[in-house]
DNA sequence: AAGTGGTCTAGACCACCTT
DNA sequence: AGGTGGTCTAGACCACTTT
């Protein structure tokens, strides 16, 4: 059996509660005796297990099933233009502000907001711009940039291509924060959204750093009715 | 060098441009030669960064840094009240409503919005709960369950317990689909979270079936303010 | 102290895909 | 046709954690 089916016959144990909530599940070893395969591919199976939530893992104390397992949603987060396109959309691409600003105190904290994280300059790339499909307002990212952490940067970036895809051009990234949450839109972005003022929006905001140093946060306010799914 | 060694390497490498957007990586028996381990380890480093999106991996053309990375953010959905405790604050959960009602066709819809799907029940238990913090409202819970997935499950089994850790409890499930999206408190609503009428919403939307057998749809419209984050 | 998962190795075969 | 990643094996040693 390779560790696929090793995988799926745990998964039924589990599922027709074999395996019940808060029990244990037989050793590496001995799975791998009853499964007539090596104990690698039952701990790769088992890993995977692990990583989806499904079960716990720890030395010596084995591997149990999660009585309220963590639920893990897997959300894709792709380029927006690409986003749009798998839609069947044709994507646009509106620079509506790009001007070098001091962030208010909450962006920088956000921008900041992370262990030993180095200050950012104090003007930033303060980038606006509206997706489009098929000539309808997708999203629109609202996007501060720090130049100490991308030099070269200017105002022609913007012009054609979102800023984000010129970042991923020319910038390194490492990590950072995905955040959802709701707003109600304010006038200017239901203007430029084509909705009610005050409607209700799904706003993604996603920080990115290089190492200790902030490299841009960006705030994606999806048109009404937008919803980010994934199966799990 | 180990697995987590190669990984470090290689994604220094992807951020310092050694390996630039949309060029190639050596093949895993040249990087196993450099670092001076196997090719299993190579594999497995390759394999978690081809996994966060960091990487695309395919037999014979070999493997390629991305120039559009598809991010991937993997949020945790913990146990509502585990959420609670979470934050340091005393769970409550105070039972709305419950009863057997014929739902609307739209959560109809996606309650069987999966290929292959079994029909649900004519009538559907409604069960809608208030989660709290240090008594002030959380989330509200609005769920429908099949009774056919199901069986042995009544009012009683809502009153002091969440319908959700009834379920994890007492009922299988495999998969399904968690969806975010943004809604304008409706009345019945932005009274029981304490805002007001029309605020925005983060919602999550949840299904879960068990093999082809639709089991529950939940509907969870959290408190204003709220947002649902994760590294990446 | 002992059991369990975590990882590495060296080799092997195979599936897949590009050329 | 051939190169590449995907996977499996049998064995080994280690790290961690509970007893």
């Amino acid at each position: 059996m390779d560790w696929r089916g090793v995988r799926a016959e745990v998964l039924r144990r589990i599922e027709a509660r074999d395996y019940p909530p808060g029990g244990s599940i037989p050793n590496e070893a001995d799975l791998a005796a009853e499964f007539g395969c090596a104990r690698a591919t039952v701990n790769r199976a088992l890993r995977e297990l692990a990583y989806a939530g499904r079960i716990e893992r720890r030395r010596k104390a084995g591997t149990r099933v999660p009585i309220a397992p963590v639920r893990q949603a897997i959300l894709a987060i792709p380029i927006i233009r690409a986003d749009i396109a798998a839609r069947g959309l044709e994507p646009g691409y509106r620079l509506i502000s790009a001007a070098l600003e001091r962030p208010d105190p909450a962006t920088r904290a956000i921008l900041e907001d992370q262990p030993g994280a180095e200050p950012a300059a104090a003007r930033l790339w303060h980038v606006v711009a509206l997706h489009t499909g098929d000539g309808a307002p997708f999203v629109l990212e609202d996007r501060w940039i720090n130049p100490d952490a991308v030099p070269g940067l200017g105002p022609e970036s913007f012009a054609a291509i979102s800023a984000n895809e010129w970042l991923v051009a020319h910038a390194g990234f490492s990590s950072g924060r995905i955040a959802f949450g709701a707003v109600s839109a304010p006038a200017a972005t239901a203007r430029l959204l084509g909705c009610a003022p005050a409607a209700p929006l799904l706003r993604l905001t996603r920080t990115t750093r290089s190492g200790p140093r902030p490299v841009t946060l960006v705030r994606l306010s999806y048109a009404p009715g937008h919803e980010i799914a994934t199966g799990f």
